[in-house]
DNA sequence: CTATCATGCTATGTCTGTCGTGGTATTAAT
DNA sequence: ATTAATACCACGACAGACATAGCATGATAG
């Protein structure tokens, strides 16, 4: 157990984004490492997860897809967040709160003994 | 905000369907209630989520089903977990740790000021 | 005795998010 | 030239959750 499958954390990818492009516009392949590193590398978002989630959350009005005219590399799609998007995203922040919450009711926790790191 | 959507719990309806075999043999209808009064009314299982975890999981061998000869009452399938059934919700707790560890860092607490329920 | 409700389960098909596979294209380094 | 890293996308498969519908028993009320 050092990684996580991908149906426990199903339902927070879109959460993981949101929450990296609160920070200012970004694209697929840098989000993706940062949420390899802000993970610790504990969890890899799948590059057709993570494209599908961007145009997913753009047809819902979450994210505005843009492109960047400064023009010196790679031709990349940016996204930014929009208003509903930040809304979603608290939403989906209370939401943790409340599922962390009943979830833990059913955990017995102990026995795996605090790991260091 | 005050109920759980399901894809946001999903993978861990086995888990807390085998949490509460553990304290004991039990059967649907009284799993379901149990989960509802255990999360607070905050999440409801579907029955056919249910039924369909039950198959999933007799197939898997986490659990086994039999029948209460005793028949006094309504005709029910009763389940039991099995050793493997235990050792999967164990390492479904040590995921859920880690799982947690790891939104956590893409969540900001706060602004959802404490409802008194 | 029949209607209704709570209990208890199952069959069938749909939907959605994830992901495997495979492909295209640009840039930088060897 | 070739390779590796970057950057993205199309297509189809799959699994879990769920809507809908149905069946059957037992208890309670009229």
């Amino acid at each position: 157990m050092n990684s996580i499958s991908s149906d426990v954390i199903r339902g927070y990818n879109d959460t993981m984004i949101l929450y990296l492009l609160l920070e200012g516009p970004s694209y697929g392949y840098e989000i993706s490492k940062q949420i390899k590193s802000l993970s610790q590398e504990k969890y890899l978002i799948k590059e057709t997860t993570l494209y599908s989630a961007f145009t997913r959350m753009e047809k819902n009005g979450y994210i505005e897809s843009f492109n960047d005219n400064t023009e010196n590399g790679r031709r990349r799609t940016y996204y930014r967040i929009t208003e509903p998007g930040r809304a979603y995203y608290l939403e989906k922040c209370a939401e943790w709160a409340l599922t962390k919450e009943v979830v833990e009711r059913f955990i017995k926790e102990g026995n795996y003994s605090g790991d260091n790191q």
